[in-house]
DNA sequence: GATCCAGTCTGAATCGATACAGAGAGGTGC
DNA sequence: GCACCTCTCTGTATCGATTCAGACTGGATC
């Protein structure tokens, strides 16, 4: 049996109440009782208040969880959620909080009950689709949280950090626009929840699943009507997977039908590496010259001089944990809204005349 | 206030361990009954027991901590340390297990405190310099834990995952050494706890600070021992920190003297990296032949052609995560070595003649 | 010498659940 | 008809602390 608080009270012949104190209101007792407390406790062994009773009995934990709606594993292999977790980590530091990464099993009902067991005081909601269920979860545990994905139904007092995705893509699109491209696929992942990879008919862009794709398609699409490319004459890829081979998957062939598209717009850095090493690696050497866009600037962008949108990943996560762990008085402040950037590298070019 | 579980039992009617039951174990009671229970706690918005109420009755708490001595906002930006937490997020995630990260505090009490307040069940720890405090406080808080870090106090009975660390520098060192290098320079992050960055002058190899550090650099001297070169004759080079920049401050001048190193045996990728980034920046634009090997083999040494020692990194994850979900009955199974593999890329060649 | 106060310490109530022994009801087997 | 079970559900003790009102002491103030 480990010590209690108790057993330390007991040792020293003081009540419980004043052992806590030495731990947890030095100034509640004489300096002389509580060097004898400690070092009774030392004595025993006892390692200092049990966390979980502390938490329970103060009402809060000391830690914020941060939810991934996909595999957690996966978040990890995602430079842009890395970075997102190193700017979450950076302000957990500085505020003495933990950082609780809640795995969520396959499966609605256990996936609730993941959110609904976490020993938390808030939550950075980092990417939750359309679940909105976690967010249910999460408002009837009255914990406040953070979402970083753009929700049509987000509350205004809502508190969310983000970017404006739709001018961001609007931004680069225009650019591939103003080389020339007509012929475009915008590739995607998860456009709806149970596409194959691959070229896909949708009606319209408010077909697309998931809020943030939505936003960026919204702004491939705006640019384009703008050259006069309607909806209809763009070429939507399903990726399965933000990852560099589903993106190879979901582009194999495209490339060789007779009119082939000259450039394309992915809706992540991942998808376009991907999208690059399939173009690098055709098995009859050429290299279609393809115009590539991504989106985030993940480091690895600018060594495979992919042009892609910037956004400050790490400033999105600091400030998703400080909106949570420091709420601003004013309302209006929990909205933040990042600048984005253009930034044009060799992956985009001209259309080549042929 | 939120309704506690005791109000939903007041409201059906019931008492709190029926309502209890109906969470936690539904084969306590009749289906109807539990359906009833659920409905009511629906309709008073009750969001299922508090998770660290249950976890003080329960005992445990379903979430392991990882710990890192170093900043936790740079274990992010450390490419070994997110395959080391890919590897526990995948075991985690297999237990239902959350994972807690604790950010330490500068300052030995403070971050003392941090580990004593984490509510886990277990720890990773990933390094632990020669920070035995914080074996301590998770000693004497009688939670299990595995660690990474080779130490040499290490009880037989400890759980650990790891490599041979000396072992695999060895390889590496025998490799350059075979290539007829004999001016060499061994470079490591914090060799020593206070030193300044740049060469170093240190009695041997016992001197070096941290254990994982002091295995690899006397797997370094032993390979260039048996070809005649001793301890002496080896250029230690200290680095503030293990960055890419911090390696290039490390190395500033030192190709410029008159006898320079013909090679640099680097401690991790990431310094050996900083050293690639130097050679190829210099203010002359001549970038002098010299070969560069890493350690870890992370994903970016690949593309930078470095010769390193290639370690699983998300296997020293999972491994650990798994030691600690799911202890081995034999003692002897909780002491796992990993193996290592040579990779030989353009980095390292033969000495130049001059 | 009575009053007031600051500094210390105590005791009981409380945080929100789970565990476990046992009570009652209803059914079975002989 | 009686012993014996199984199925449901209840009541009480307990997990390990923190909180807060109040008791006591000794000294300063007037």
């Amino acid at each position: 049996m480990k010590p209690t608080l108790q057993a330390v009270a007991d040792a020293v012949g003081v009540s419980r109440s004043t052992v806590s104190n030495a731990y947890s209101r030095p100034d509640q007792l004489s300096a002389a009782l509580r060097e004898r407390i400690l070092d009774a406790a030392r004595q025993l062994g006892y390692p200092g208040p049990n966390p979980t009773a502390r938490s329970l009995r103060r009402g809060f934990v000391g830690s914020i969880g941060v939810l991934f709606t996909s595999q957690l594993s996966y978040a990890f292999t995602d430079p842009f959620a890395v970075r997102f977790l190193t700017g979450v980590s950076a302000a957990a530091e500085r505020h003495g909080t933990s950082m609780l990464l809640v795995p969520l099993p396959p499966g609605q009902t256990d996936a609730r009950q993941a959110v609904e067991n976490a020993a938390v005081d808030g939550f950075c909601v980092y990417c939750v689709a359309d679940e909105e269920w976690a967010l249910d979860v999460i408002r009837a545990r009255g914990l406040p949280y953070v979402s970083t994905a753009a929700r049509d139904d987000a509350g205004a007092d809502e508190r969310y950090v983000g970017i404006d995705e739709r001018a961001a893509a609007r931004g680069v699109a225009a650019h591939v626009a103003g080389l020339g491209h007509r012929r475009v696929a915008l590739l995607a992942d998860s456009v709806l929840p149970d596409a194959p990879a691959g070229p896909l008919t949708l009606a319209g862009v408010h077909e697309v699943w998931h809020p943030t794709t939505r936003g960026r398609l919204t702004g491939f699409a705006d640019a384009f009507r703008e050259v006069g490319v309607g909806w209809a004459d763009l070429m939507v890829v399903n990726a399965l997977g933000n990852s560099r081979q589903a993106a190879g998957a979901a582009v194999a062939g495209l490339f060789d039908g007779h009119a082939p598209p000259t450039a394309v717009l992915a809706g992540s850095d991942v998808l376009a590496l991907g999208v690059l090493d399939a173009l690098a690696q055709r098995a009859d050497g050429t290299r279609p010259p393809v115009s590539v866009t991504g989106f985030d600037d993940v480091p690895e962008a600018a060594a495979a001089g992919l042009t892609t949108v910037r956004q400050p990943a790490e400033d999105k996560g600091r400030i998703a944990a400080e909106l949570l762990l420091d709420p601003p008085a004013d309302a209006a402040a929990g909205h933040v809204l990042l600048p984005t950037a253009l930034v044009v590298r060799a992956s985009t070019g001209p259309v080549p005349r042929s």
